[in-house]
DNA sequence: GGGACGTTTCGGCAGACGCCGAACCGTGCC
DNA sequence: GGCACGGTTCGGCGTCTGCCGAAACGTCCC
């Protein structure tokens, strides 16, 4: 102790971000998925050799791990840390170029409910935050700080705080939207939220692609427990407030 | 709005990290400091062509901004956000390889007590975080909030809290050290106490080096006002505990 | 076993990049 | 003005690396 140096080196993790078809993958496995190499390779517009390269980079790297299922193989990333760690560089990175695609339909999606590597994120995520902040169940505005009470309530819904609290990663941890400005909840109890969600059958994976669809039950789940509604996706735009809270303290 | 990708590129930002030089360019400038472009030069072992080189890569990423001074150029950090990013990063990225150097005693330095950007960090910065969470000024933990007792108290030590508050940054942030692994405050209150800090002479940046010095008035505040003391430097290694607070509620 | 398929490895090519020395520019000082 | 000095720009060199197609490997399925 005391003979590492403080300083880091930046280049190794620089590298491994440095290229476009990489940027790509590590987008795709943010929500934190495991996908197949066939399937990024197609995403990034590679051939399979060059993407198989690049995924060898991310796994020395250590930010993207591999596991081998039948023929497969099954690239996700290595953990909550690098999650953490690429959220917090999407600050300073720029907004990823628009492919031709059917972009708007795709992103309107993602921007209402979708998973942030283990936690629920979008308007559906940042609608929780602002509902249990509401209510005092977290405190810190920017923070999202867990209290008793908050403890107490979310167990009583049926979300395993305890588990959260005693886990090795920090309980609480805000994750700012880089699209939105507000924050939505993280850290471990973050992650026992979204799995419950998805055990619950509240929300599940929309298929083929990222995002989330909130089912008849998580919706009437949402507005009975904490009065929250999420504006229809099939309305047009709605900018300024994403969703509504009933219940302010 | 909406209409913005979600995704984001790291492209620009990793290439922008992805070489020695510029690596060891920012370890040097996350202290907060403004430095001439020769003098990086050295740091990192290049010739002023290469650095020049480099750092106009780096201005044109937007970590670094550039400012004319005289036939000097001052380089630093383009601001609080690249100095978050950066340091969330260094959760993944390796210590960096270690130089010849006399490098133990200059470690040593800045293990105790050296800037973050604009705030206080190593021992120093761990020893006021434990204390003010010990009084309950501070609350979270791992997050520190500043809790309504904390502004007072913070308040009547004389740091300037009404301005932290009511500024855009977040009024306070844990950052993690890296090599230490107990957080110290950062965000808009962090820099103001960094900033008091070295008006009222309690530290002194230490001469042609990143690390700061505990002045006689310094160490003598800490113990009056909070019951803080920094194992001095003299001694062997302090690895445990690096400071003691005596009042712990 | 044979064939389809997902994936990796290998060789090769072209472009990008880091490094340097030399030349150039602007500022400060005598 | 003349010179020293900090810094940038430019041309050139060698290396690295991203990309591909072809080939090899392993698994699944008939």
């Amino acid at each position: 102790m005391g003979l590492v140096s403080r300083d880091r080196d930046f280049t190794a993790v620089g590298r491994a971000l440095a290229t476009p078809a990489r940027s790509v993958f590590l987008n795709l496995l943010l929500d934190g998925t495991r996908r197949p190499a066939g399937e990024l390779a197609r995403a990034a517009g590679v051939r399979a050799s060059t993407a198989s390269e690049h995924l060898s980079v991310l796994v020395d790297a250590g930010l993207v791990t591999c596991e081998a299922h039948g023929r497969h193989r099954y690239y996700a990333l290595a953990g909550p840390h690098v999650a953490t760690a690429l959220e917090a560089l999407g600050t300073l990175a720029a907004p990823a170029p628009v492919v031709g695609y059917r972009l708007s339909r795709h992103a309107q999606h993602l921007a209402r409910a979708r998973f942030c590597y283990d936690h629920l994120a979008g308007h559906l995520g940042i609608a929780l935050a602002d509902a249990w902040v509401g209510r005092g169940w977290l405190a810190g505005r920017e923070v999202l700080v867990l209290t008793d009470s908050g403890a107490d309530g979310l167990q009583a819904t049926g979300f395993d705080v305890d588990d959260a609290v005693a886990a090795r990663r920090p309980t609480t941890r805000a994750c700012l939207d880089w699209t939105e400005r507000r924050p939505h909840l993280a850290g471990a109890l973050g992650a026992a939220v979204g799995r419950r969600f998805l055990e619950a059958g509240w929300v599940v994976r929309h298929r083929s692609g990222r995002g989330l669809d909130l089912t008849e039950a998580g919706t009437a789940m949402l507005r009975e427990a904490w009065g929250v509604t999420l504006a229809e996706p099939a309305s047009d735009d709605a900018p300024a407030t994403p969703a509504r809270v009933a219940s302010r303290a």
